[in-house]
DNA sequence: TAATTCTTATAAGAATTTCTTATAAAGTTT
DNA sequence: AAACTTTATAAGAAATTCTTATAAGAATTA
């Protein structure tokens, strides 16, 4: 059944299974509903039309008999087991020191399998089962995915002494250009955020912009270079040096943020760990975010 | 899997198997999951809390995996196999013989198999997965049965000349008075549907009513020796003796109606099959029922 | 187009699992 | 306590699934 998932069958042998008994246990399956699951004739086989609703309802299956094991663990108590967690890049360097430790401590017997991923991957993996859960920011209005607020956080501007609005104390949507504010390279999610947040003030189209990075590191590095301004999420500002603190504005209220959830899919598998972390993680990041009042910026990709 | 369904180990080897591999399938599935499902101590055995859930979510699967049938048929534009139908008593007589042909006639590969059923047996047929689909009235409120309504049945009155309601050419609601109607016996939602109708223009209480029969044509008798009026819906009055037709009176428009369901459970199984059915029942009656405004009368069990 | 390589299918026996018959053990009923 | 019912255990039979070895077919290369 699990075979399935990529459709190279000969690799699909990753099931700890030899290759022949894949074959055979594929035409059984084909032979007992009467029906091609894989187009053999091109090169790398597909699947056919129906192929496809059968992998899927395979799926389901495979995730119903999983939830077995999930209603006994429940029944015990127990939180346990793998547990694969997708983190976006711009939560994975201050979200993850923050609850690892306590988490691992609290919750011993569960094996987490961390890995960053962006937006897009986290939802693909969730949709193949590759990944039970993920932490990114949200609103993603995708009806196979469930979302489960865990924070807001602020975006704060880190503008230097050559910039404009240096001289501002708190800063506002409005004071807000594209042209000169630093931001990270395409595919993230915070970019789109950013955007997102810019072109709800001023209608300004979004092309040319100066310099892309990565990492918030080497944003703030240039930015020190005066080459613009920059925003960072409220909680990568917490480890910035002390001698960099002071370029950081914070936005008049309701400043604006970004809605950080934990994401999975909608056949909630695995409850009780994606609800240990839940409350672990929520619980550390109220003490570090004090905000209250703050308006939402939705991700929304292309 | 199966053999939860009734809880007497040794007759539920219905399910064509031995008493020993029964036990043994169980108690291997327990080791497995490191639990117990039944509680051995007790007379007729039973089912621990765990091992409720282990069954409910055991039929999940079951149902799930019965969908990958359901694929392939619908790929194949296939309509066929077993179907099992439950039909509520005042709907089986004059429904079934109007579409069973036909349906047979047109999908001569679908095994149906039709029960007499009340609505709350049906319910829980339809919840333990006994039964594919049922013929019922609606609204049903209940969260784990979708309905899919077939058609708006009109109330008719049968008045005999000594009754204070016979020279009226057309009856309202307002003219009905529960002490003088007779009623099906308890449990038939149709009746419950008219004492429902009865409450809903005065606010007569329910207790003591004069006779109470299972039938139609028991109530049709009675009235004619003079006992009192009836309500019949309106399929039924196609058939009775044409001496009988002139007691019949119709209800002014908006005529009171009952809304007649095919329900299923929410798991949707067969859905051709029981598209199949809806087209072909509601095909037919459209051509009977030509009424069109319609009050509807909620069947609403105790 | 023949040879090489890559991938999937087939065949036969080994290994594992599931099922049955026979029987024991435990619990109820009379 | 004897008769009866119901569930558990044990051992061998039956069925299924898996593996190794090998063939067959398609794509790539020479």
């Amino acid at each position: 059944m699990v075979a399935e998932h990529k459709n190279f069958t000969k690799a699909a042998e990753k099931t700890f299974v030899t290759q022949p008994t894949l074959s055979m246990q594929i035409q059984k399956l084909e032979e007992e509903l009467d029906i091609l699951i894989f187009d053999r004739s091109t090169k790398p086989l597909r699947l056919t039309t129906v192929g496809q609703q059968i992998v899927e309802q395979a799926r389901k299956i495979v995730n119903e008999a999983n939830r077995m094991q999930d209603i006994v663990d429940q029944q015990k108590g127990y939180i346990g087991g793998d547990f694969k967690l997708g983190i976006i890049p711009t939560v994975m360097p201050t979200l993850l020191p923050m609850f690892l430790k306590l988490f691992t401590k609290k919750h011993p017997k569960v094996q987490l399998k961390i890995e960053e991923l962006n937006t897009e991957e986290c939802i693909q993996k969730l949709n193949e089962g590759n990944l039970d859960a993920a932490i990114a920011a949200t609103p993603l209005v995708n009806e196979n995915i469930l979302e489960r607020v865990i924070y807001y956080e602020p975006f704060v501007a880190y503008i230097t002494e050559n910039h404009r609005l240096f001289s501002k104390k708190e800063i506002t949507v409005e004071d807000l250009d594209l042209e000169d504010i630093l931001l990270l390279e395409d595919g993230h999610c915070f970019r789109d955020g950013v955007i997102n947040l810019c072109n709800a003030s001023k209608n300004k189209n979004t092309d040319n912009f100066q310099l892309e990075s990565g990492s918030f590191e080497t944003l703030i590095k240039l930015s020190n270079e005066g080459l613009g301004m920059t925003l960072l999420p409220y909680l990568h500002t917490l480890d910035i040096k002390d001698s960099e603190k002071k370029y950081l504005r914070y936005f008049k209220e309701p400043s604006p943020a970004r809605e950080v959830s934990i994401i999975q899919h909608k056949s909630e598998l695995k409850p009780q760990i994606v609800d240990a972390l839940y409350k672990v993680i929520s619980g550390i990041v109220r003490g570090a975010i004090a905000f209250q009042d703050v308006k939402i910026i939705s991700p929304t990709k292309k």
